[in-house]
DNA sequence: ATACGATATAACGTAAAACGTAATAATTGG
DNA sequence: CCAATTATTACGTTTTACGTTATATCGTAT
């Protein structure tokens, strides 16, 4: 892999944050923990929490009450409907994306 | 679907870009239509042509000896190595998502 | 012939988001 | 008790998305 790795950036953050949260409450760090596992993409904080603020205000996710110095967050319904929305979408996406590269 | 459509940017419009192009060479207004029946966004002329620039400075894209007054790009062997990898990785992604959510 | 809509790109400006860095603080382990 | 890890906040900068407007060409109907 040359340099097939300088562009990590092809997903927002945003959806990146709502598949870590997918899998149930998760904090701040451990949401970047999850990512980088999941995706190979370690997120700055200026990145994670200012779309965490983001998403808060659009109603995609909610903040539990924080036990401790953590501030878990959880989707929300309609956060949890947008998700599968926009991933059946990208399934199809990528799909059609692998079918036309395959023909050249 | 109340509000869930009003969120259409979960993926970057140069991911789109390369998408259109997998199916072959295409001008600007061209990927717009493609990307369009695809996918249901359709890119203002800022987002495209800022998009392609970017993608050409980067050899992801190459231009083509335009015939008029349209400017057909293509993709280059890196920019078409880019996407097959990205589009893997976006499938294997999507897939945990779905799973995530079917669990819940 | 010309008026009009569709095609096609360029050239702005603005606003939002990504991203890096640094600061802060609490917790854990040696 | 010191250092590393965990966890968040607060910034500043740069990039990108996006809308708008301008411009030009083409096709086609009147």
């Amino acid at each position: 892999m040359p340099d097939l790795e300088q562009f990590g950036r092809f997903l927002e953050p945003a959806l990146l944050i709502l598949i870590s949260l997918a899998e149930g409450p998760k904090h701040g760090y451990a949401m970047i923990e999850d990512i980088e596992r999941l995706y190979a993409i370690r997120l700055g904080p200026g990145t994670l929490y200012g779309a965490l603020a983001r998403l808060e205000k659009q109603g995609w996710i909610t903040a539990l009450p924080s036990e401790d110095r953590r501030r878990p967050y959880q989707l929300t319904e309609r956060g949890s409907r947008l998700l599968q929305d926009q991933l059946n979408r990208l399934q199809d996406l990528t799909s059609v994306g692998l079918r036309r590269l395959a023909m050249s």
